[in-house]
DNA sequence: GTGGATAGATTGACTGGTCAGTCAATGCGT
DNA sequence: ACGCATTGACTGACCAGTCAATCTATCCAC
């Protein structure tokens, strides 16, 4: 009963992440100390330099691990057979989903990586591209299937919805939205029918 | 000929603050030094504290400079009598403009203010909030005419909106999308299309 | 079982470098 | 000669990362 028994070997480096989410979110990357992580932990300072080598590089491993997550979930979508609609619907439960369940992490992918493009978001760039180019194939296919229209570019649209979810979550994050299981499923319903639908009334179809 | 003459005395002033757009878009707040700026000014450095009262306040002061023109810009807008598109058309418009004209500033904007909500962003929210306040007003606005679905937030709107501009600029800056005149006309009517008309192809209306 | 050897985990005081902000001295226009 | 503009060396604080010392678990010889 040495491996995966409960009440193993506490698992300090995970302490360590798990320590830095709620420091890097309250108090942000730059703004906090290794030490504020070390004692968030319950550890000794040294030992986070034990398990990385950098402050920096435990940003990183939160980031790339959660980040992988949400790529490998676009990738599974999007191989399904199923509207549009419910493709975007599904990524847009997803990532709502991510902020419900775990909202200081989400608080720093967004507000230290994918939004801080000058420090952090230039490292990881090439993940963060790949969201969008996935979401703009999606985009892509429905136009080629004659239900999106052929005269907006995939990559802008993929940017506008990706764009519109992480204002929603930014919105939240920093209290300008109101939260609560309900808003969260009306904002899921909400950015795929503003997206797809558009903001005005349904008009008859072009001549 | 004292006061506004041509070739008047330096603006030393002025000159810090524009050589402190060229710093930060080129290396971030965070990561440059006072002495980069006062040396990308030619000024010394102590020059710098007899202006501002801190690095931070030379940051403060370029934001609520340029997010103050763009409020006014905004509030004009809202009071003409035109259809909602031209009105948000106008405020894409006036943004992306904005990028053309001067993209250093608008980096320094969104980067190290309005997205960067845990420094910065969180010292103007009022002033950003009230940018989301007044394309919220427009919306529901239109809403009231029945331009516009009444089942969509106008605040959840607002929010979509200008988040689908910010992640195209954040496109813009960081080379993820193509740049040039050609693209930032395109991007104006393509973000407006998007928003108001949906991605979907036109259907007729509800029975 | 007992001693003790080995390796990895853990500790926290310390170092070196960085940098925002200060200030006394100097320049210069009027 | 007065006051504002300008200079840049200096200070004090801060903090990421290092490292030698200590602890603990495991295993082997006898």
């Amino acid at each position: 009963m040495s491996s995966t028994g409960a009440k193993a070997v506490p698992d300090r480096r995970r302490a360590i992440l798990d320590a830095a989410v709620r420091v890097f979110a309250r108090q942000g990357f730059h703004a906090c100390r290794v030490s504020d992580i070390a004692d968030e932990a319950g550890v000794a300072y040294g030992l986070l330099y034990h398990y990385f080598p950098s402050k920096e590089e435990v940003l990183n491993t939160l980031f790339l691990e959660r980040w992988g997550v949400m790529l490998q979930m676009i990738r599974e979508v999007d191989a399904e057979q199923i509207p549009v609609r419910e493709k975007l619907g599904a990524i847009a439960s997803f990532i709502i989903d991510s902020y419900r369940h775990d909202p200081d992490m989400m608080k720093v992918i967004i507000v230290e990586v994918t939004r801080a493009a000058n420090s952090f978001g230039q490292t990881h760039l090439g993940q963060i591209r790949e969201a969008y180019r996935m979401i703009g194939t999606i985009v892509t296919k429905a136009q080629r299937e004659g239900v999106f229209k052929p005269d907006i570019d995939a990559e802008f649209a993929a940017m506008t919805f990706y764009g519109a979810i992480e204002q929603v979550l930014t919105g939240w994050i920093f209290g300008l939205l109101p939260q609560g299981d309900e808003a969260f499923e009306r904002a899921k319903q909400m950015v795929v029918e503003t997206v797809c639908g558009g903001l005005e009334v349904a008009r008859a179809p072009a001549a």
